[in-house]
DNA sequence: TATGAATGAGGTTTCATTCAT
DNA sequence: AATGAATGAAACCTCATTCAT
């Protein structure tokens, strides 16, 4: 019948939102987020009903988008070491390839504008990932720790191991070596 | 020197800012900190000459703050290992001591508004837990890593644990235990 | 003549419109007042030019509803206060059967929206209650009163009972009688 | 210490409300407000919470000043129909001298932002000229009528005399005696 | 120096109206 | 003609900063 509403102009502005949040924080403004997306200040909330909205909707998808690119292509019957070097290559494709994605979650992790329910659903949709953490963490010397300390140790090394690539694109084949190797010994 | 000796409300309105930062991140408003301060909203500007500054002194401050009480009576002379466990339980203890001051730099470091300069003067403040850090990677398989990322390594292992520590303070002690094999594995 | 014979979407939208003012004032939407007669946004304007043009519709109409019923079956040769209670009756009938139309009118006639040229042509609409109005006025001691002054006298008294009546369903019978002799021994 | 709130701008800002609420009804703009009453458009937030909350208070205001005006100099003792007439008088001096608060309340009245309390609030401040009108209506034939009925009778014949008086101010004389009489029959 | 009212730019959101389909 | 997404001008309200007292 009519223009529907375009998935095309949802993409620009998440994509126009994860820039304008990585340039000025979470202050960024719908105006200038739409003005990114190349749409009308109105058309934003023809797509998100609110900034808290559109917040909460980025958030999910790059957590989705991160624990789905986490577990391709993982090798099932290897040995755990290698399929934790494949998820670990993962991580490390995405990040040099998305390195506004990760600023940008950096930020929203931190906002206090985002739900419980969207962390919760966020959490749901990173299951195949979490199973294969706790796989991983039942292996080595952390098996009596907290699992969310294990978690997050996990987590720790990876993020700054992503940085440290972003940081020097020239080492960093060497970088994602040497991070995995602390990472393998730390969780061991 | 630097500062001039600071007089009490100045002292008010930084740990009133590091209260309402975490609180409500970094858009805390000038008038809510010299609330929570208990001065008028016009006086934030007799000690402060805009939010920025707040934020940049607050930055410094608690930086040092972390830098000192790291260095602590370390034992000079002791083996490398003791000397960093004594570090670590210094960090530790702060942390369990002020975990607002630890939540207010998470959002401090994100922000575009602490200026270069000022995380320069930080890294100077430190300049003491630098040297010792230097040493520390030196000696293990990060010898050859990019003096950042073995620093960024051994910082997020640190935050993790406090963390842990924090949102599980029944637990602390093996937290506390367990971070620090982890990041002593991780940086050997 | 004049209207040309309104679609049925017409109908449903000044119905609706009448709707939405009652709940939520002259500040009622067209994008409400749309849905609410179970048509698109735009659609609104193909049969309004604006919501002014709306508005001054509505009450146009309204005001020629209010005058038609009120003249409906008056016994031309009976004495006048019998006369008289008829229409009284008719306009009480009015009100019980349809408070909407009546109280989305009390906000349009406050309108500044509504234009002289409205309002002229509603007065012409209600000829033939004018002149009969005209003849109660000039019979009784309201005689060397100003028109308008009579008029309004006996608008007044006819929506106080209106809304007592609608007020309170159980005693309507005893207000539409107590009102007219109100209303009788006001302008004899 | 300090400027305190200075209760000339409250006042000017109500004032300014009136005006605009005259002219441009309940769309009043809030800016257009401020303007109007000579301050910036962030002090009308000193001064009333919001719109809505100027709103409530504007119309306690008014209903206050009509209610207090009207019982003014009542001669107690006298019969009770010059006592009315008295009354009668003051309420068509306060409406000839200030139409515009008039004019501010009728639409006010009808706002759904009007909250219940403050209407009861409303009713509160009016308790004079409320037992005042008890004695009135226990004295005539609508004696058995509901209370609210009466009450409104009374009160249509008034604003209606009113409004002829401020639109042919040159028979503000005749109207005023021809309404109150007109209004004594109706109660009568 | 301390106070808090005053200021006005700017932020989020709404909404009448237009226009592509 | 019908649809509803697109538009952008306001509207309401917030807040860093200034300034009268």
């Amino acid at each position: 019948m009519v223009r529907p509403k375009s998935s095309e102009k949802r993409r620009a502005l998440l994509d126009a939102a994860t820039a304008a949040i990585v340039a000025h924080g979470l202050g960024a403004t719908t105006a200038g987020i739409a003005q990114g997306a190349g749409v009308a200040t109105g058309s934003f909330f023809t797509y998100f009903s609110s900034k808290t909205d559109l917040l909460n909707q980025l958030y999910l998808e790059l957590k989705a988008e991160v624990a789905a690119s986490s577990m391709d292509g993982v090798p099932q019957g290897a040995p755990l070491r290698e399929q934790a070097y494949h998820v670990w290559q993962n991580w490390m494709a995405f990040a040099v390839a998305f390195p506004e994605k990760r600023r940008a979650l950096t930020h929203l992790v931190l906002s206090e504008e985002i739900t419980p329910e969207t962390r919760a659903a966020a959490q749901e949709m990173a299951h195949d990932m979490l199973h294969f953490m706790t796989r991983l963490r039942d292996h080595g010397s952390l098996r009596d720790a907290p699992p969310a300390f294990a978690d997050s140790v996990i987590n720790a090394l990876t993020e700054v191991t992503m940085d440290a690539m972003i940081r020097e694109p020239q080492h960093a084949a060497q970088l994602c070596e040497l991070g995995f190797k602390a990472y393998w010994r730390a969780i061991s």
